[in-house]
DNA sequence: CTCCACTGCGTAACCCATACGCGCTACTAT
DNA sequence: ATAGTAGCGCGTATGGGTTACGCAGTGGAG
């Protein structure tokens, strides 16, 4: 009946499980091993999460972890659930655009304080209690809008993923230099040298006259990037907004074929 | 002066290196083990690629196949480059909409073809043939524009994240439902019937709404999300576009703070 | 005909996740 | 009080992975 088919960690998550008080006291907490995993990604990536690792900085055995958590990509999503702040409080005031404008930026900014965040591969649809927050208050900035609810969904999965997008490019980039020990400037620097030596005038014309504008804003400058594409998303949704309450998304019904 | 920086292998991509021909003949080809890697994860995922399975695949030690590729991350980008289509050939009669539009698809096509690619950790630009084609592609659609170079490349990075975002989705639905041994819809049905239980109207309003709406097309009708979404970002380049050419992307000058 | 660049590959060092089961602890029900 | 038992930490073992290193042989270049 009420069988979440939840694992037990995020079921503490939202609350509907307590530590049982039976045998010897726990020497460790969730808690405890969620931030010592926290510390090692905020330092050295996710990569250098394992299970052993978390063990060691706590001092005590990897296989006392499994006591607390079912597995490693369980410990991602508690991970991930912890360094996640809560999404921005409504304003009653503002209308749809601003918002959207708002939590768009502060799911941005939530990515950008840890960007291994992008490095946790997704396993499936969100259900920590952080997420749905997230998608309420998505929803809730479209709420007057008129459009219909799948279609409000559509809109913040948009938004929500030109902000992964944009992101993940930040992820990578660091990666980059990460991994080598430059310096951001130097990766796209040699980047853009790689690709003026790779591409031929003839078969890359476009792309040879990106390079020769001088100005490769790509990734050089991410803020106005960000801001550009969600400005045209935003415009997008105006659009269709303005086009009438009742125009929601066209249900494409499929004749036979 | 010549030195791209580039890992053997791709050097090799670009036709920019031959193997020599000194010692005996080798027994394998770089496309020998690219496609068996492409092969095994057709069949059982990106994760089943390792330099051991891939080896016991071709009959030979696993340290051959290092003398062809430097490294497992290599070789993911050597399949990813072996199984990207070539970008559509472009039609001078369409328009940059008609023509972003079947650029989009076309690279929606390629990743829904080999979910696995989504898979594949990005480590830093783009630098293959095939990349750069695409690359070369989504500029050349947007010629004619009026839109400057960067403003261009701003516009194509928005679209092939909107295709990506939604590949991903897709890749991860797909993980979810090989894992477990579940139908696609099983999957969406059962995350449903979750998020029911763990919502609360009061704290949750908006995605109760939506929940109790029932046409939870969320990543039920694929095709049609993300024709929405790409909708909506393809008005927003019209508005831009018809803005002016002079438009282009407002560069925002930093004003001391 | 000699040289040596290049071949395949065996070995081994080093990571990792996790199943299983032992000895023990301390709460709960009697 | 006391027995029962659920929960604890952890040692061990299994089975996966990547990759450095160096060997012995090969065959084209000089």
């Amino acid at each position: 009946m009420s069988d979440t088919g939840l694992p037990a960690s995020l079921e503490m998550a939202w609350g509907l499980r307590e530590r049982p008080s039976k045998g010897p006291k726990p020497g460790l907490t969730l808690d405890a091993i969620v931030t010592t995993a926290v510390q090692l990604a905020s330092t050295e990536g996710l990569a250098a999460v394992s299970m052993v690792r978390v063990a060691k900085a706590l001092g005590v055995s990897t296989m006392s972890l499994y006591r607390y958590v079912g597995a490693r990509d369980e410990l991602y999503i508690l991970m991930q659930e912890a360094v996640t702040p809560p999404p921005p409080e409504p304003d009653p005031t503002a209308g749809w655009r601003a918002s959207l404008t708002r939590w768009a930026h502060a799911q941005r900014a939530a990515f950008h304080r840890n960007l291994w965040l992008l490095r946790i591969p997704i396993s499936g649809p969100p259900a920590t209690p952080r997420s749905v927050e997230w998608m309420e208050s998505g929803l809730s900035a479209l709420s007057g809008t008129g459009l219909d609810e799948p279609t409000k969904l559509g809109v913040i999965m948009l938004v929500s993923g030109h902000v992964r997008s944009e992101a993940m490019l930040m992820s990578d980039l660091d990666a980059a230099y990460t991994a080598r020990g430059l310096a951001p400037d130097d990766v796209l620097r040699r980047y853009t040298r790689t690709l003026a030596h790779l591409t031929d005038p003839e078969r890359h014309p476009a792309v040879t006259r990106l390079l020769d504008s001088g100005e490769l804003t790509g990734t050089e400058d991410p803020d106005a990037d960000f801001e550009f594409g969600l400005g045209l998303i935003l415009d997008g949704i105006e659009a269709l907004i303005s086009r009438g309450p009742s125009a929601g998304r066209t249900k494409p019904d499929k004749r036979a074929p």
